[in-house]
DNA sequence: CCTAGTTGGTTGTATCTACAACCAGTTCTA
DNA sequence: TAGAACTGGTTGTAGATACAACCAACTAGG
């Protein structure tokens, strides 16, 4: 078996990416625990159920939405509800099922805390580049989402802000 | 203060992004430690150890390197020695300084596992684009480190692979 | 039906990381 | 040259995640 290795090129973007991956959970990170007591996950949950009719899902919806594993986002939810920022009922539709739902406190967290963020998401990314390295970026994030996620479980999220 | 809200290219660009960093780390993650019974983490680490003159850096060295707290390294060295993949001893120069240095079982471990780790960067990422996208990814994550990384103290690793 | 297998979700435990406290050695300064 | 401030590193502990085990509810096949 002879290992295809990287050429300089290859490297060079392939250590950037390494290094952007490493940073900037950090910096999402710490900007909305500091601002708004929420880790980037927490935020990621708000959002989506803000974002859903009733502001209601099942607990697997926001699971796939996400890509938290189910146990992961039951301790999540968990914590979120004792501060009374989410509610869980059972799905009438299916017993074995849970919704989450925002609250209405949970709902004002939202609206006062995205501001900061996409702020921080222009700072650190988005006011960096072009615009056409914007659209480069979007076209190499599909590729690569291409593989990490054949089957497409998670397309369904990022498509819904496509073009028509 | 009125948000700048992002528009549909933008934002199709940043969930993609998002979603890369949320999926990449558990893919190269899993395929290490079911391979090698190494974290991501702890595959760095020995890299950069492996690269290095001696295959010896200094405690101090190793974090800025990987990006790693002081603290963290710290445990995740002792680990490793544990494993007898790594030794410390104390520093000549410096007598406050500990220098880590791979052993022989060490670099045997870094040479096995590293054509399987190469195999899965193009796997998932690399051989997804185009000789042109790899381009523009090292321009876009270039730029992105000027953000997240303004006074470049994460500069002097990716810049090693520049072209000259 | 009733049983095997699947799906939805929770809980317990082991592991890892972050944070703060701490110690030892070094440098700066008056 | 003593003391203050700083640097390099380790350790303890609390919080978060992964993994496996588990239970309850649904579904499909005989």
């Amino acid at each position: 078996m002879d290992t295809r290795w990287l050429d300089r090129q290859q490297l060079g973007a392939w250590v950037r990416l390494v290094t952007v991956m490493e940073l900037l959970p950090g910096v999402l990170d710490s900007q909305l625990r500091r601002d708004a007591q929420l880790t980037h996950f927490d935020y990621y949950v708000l959002a989506m159920l803000s974002e859903s009719p009733e502001r209601t899902l099942r607990m697997t919806a926001v699971a796939q939405r996400t890509g938290a594993t189910l146990a992961r986002l039951s301790h999540v939810v968990q914590r979120l509800e004792t501060r009374g920022l989410v509610e869980r009922f059972p799905c009438a539709d299916d017993r074995r099922a849970t919704n989450a739902r925002l609250t209405e406190a949970g709902w004002e967290k939202v609206r006062e805390s995205a501001p900061g963020h996409v702020e921080t998401v222009r700072q650190h990314v988005l006011d960096a580049l072009t615009p056409e390295q914007v659209t480069q970026l979007r076209d190499i994030t599909d590729a690569i989402l291409s593989r990490l996620d054949p089957d497409g479980s998670r397309a369904a999220l990022y498509r819904r802000y496509d073009a028509d």
